[in-house]
DNA sequence: GGTGTATGCTTACGTCGTAAGCCTACCTTA
DNA sequence: TAAGGTAGGCTTACGACGTAAGCATACACC
């Protein structure tokens, strides 16, 4: 019958469909079944390829991990390098949302998220902060950016316009609004504004900067007062 | 036979059990055949008291929000009102890992969970932030401390002294461990003092609630410019 | 005592991850 | 070119999962 050959399947394809199949269907859907019949096989052959699900998700992180843009220890200044990573992370996070619980943790991490994090280290280490200092650097900044993306994964819209909808159906589920008054002047608030993602993320992101650049001088002008 | 009467069922046992379950064996072990199990029960019988899994949901983080402790808005100072909430959000997060994806963006949210959010933004209207500096401060302290609740569940260590075992473990997988020198830094830093999760918690909590306090203020003495 | 409702039970369907084992097409080597 | 090994498909099967449908019992109220 001389079955037209199929491309013949590899981690690498496996890795690339299922990463297409969660972000078009999130993470519920990514199932060994449905990402087979992705790769037009059957459920069992992505073991050829893959050790079990867990070994597919490291892949997917790692792939994630390759998407970040990355800084260069030592080149340029620490804090718009660490700017860019930080908004280079929820960019990502958010074109891959079911990543976001992921992504720290494995406990088989891919060589690309050994670069990031070694690159991230670095950087800061070559910008003058101390072994410490680094480490609460990062982990402000990796807490803050990362907690953002999970709110912002969550949270029910998208359009700062769909706020106002959003807010009217969970103010129709509950009855007795007006016992929470802050809450009404936030529906009513965003019904006017909407809320922008991008800005608030900023803010925050700046505001955690600023504070840190703070510390770095700090630190440096006294360093002999242990600052945490 | 008259067999002993079991005392009824309700929804809050129900949750009850349910809490208890996933605190014990964590998310995955909370199906709705072992919660019915726990409670002595079939796995439809549940369905009388609870609308869906997605309902057992709602109810059991709104039983998290419940535990939170809450400010009181225009009573004390902003600052501690504030510090001491996100501590507490900390560790109820601690106590219920499970929980840490699911408190935000629940689309029934319950009165505990409504309660929380309007004593929240209640405390930093009456401290004199504008509704969107509220809105922005809000942002940022729950995406920080979200993140770092998400972060500590994710790592797999608990105690300071753990990280060594975990480290070596890690670095026996990863043959070129010699081409990140940074990662080695902190494996041997590691080692050597440990890693404190509240220190580290407190440190990036008390930078951001400073830089919160000066961009009040400054908003306050120059309220004409628009501060973002 | 009869009736309606609340709450339990059983059975069943379609989904999931994956263990076990088979089959065939290809590559290597003599 | 024949022999044999191997890589990568396939089928079948098991025990979980959430939950729809429908049946049984026991209590509340008239």
């Amino acid at each position: 019958m001389s079955p037209k050959r199929r491309a013949p399947l590899s981690r690498e394809r496996v890795l690339r469909a299922a990463m297409k199949l969660a972000d078009a269907g999130g993470f519920e859907s990514l199932s060994m079944r449905k990402l087979a019949g992705a790769c037009g096989v059957e459920a069992m052959s992505l073991y050829n390829h893959v050790s079990s699900k867990e070994d597919l998700l490291d892949g997917l992180v790692d792939l994630v991990f390759a998407e970040l843009e990355q800084p260069t220890p030592g080149e340029g200044d620490w804090r718009t390098a660490m700017r860019r990573r930080s908004i280079s992370v929820r960019e990502v996070l958010n074109r891959h949302r079911w990543a976001v619980g992921l992504m720290e943790g494995r406990l088989a991490p891919g060589p690309a998220s050994l670069h990031a994090h070694d690159a991230t280290m670095g950087t800061l280490r070559e910008a003058g902060f101390s072994f410490r200092g680094a480490v609460h650097a990062l982990s402000v900044l990796d807490a803050y950016t990362y907690g953002f993306a999970l709110q912002e994964k969550n949270l029910p819209f998208e359009e700062p316009g769909e706020v106002t909808e959003v807010m009217a159906v969970q103010q129709a589920n509950v009855p007795d609004m007006a016992s929470y008054p802050y809450l009404v002047e936030v529906a009513t608030e965003m019904a006017k504004e909407g809320y922008d993602y991008t800005t608030e993320f900023e803010f925050g992101l700046d505001l955690i900067l600023d504070a840190l650049e703070r510390f770095r001088l700090a630190a440096q002008t006294a360093p002999s007062r242990r600052t945490a």
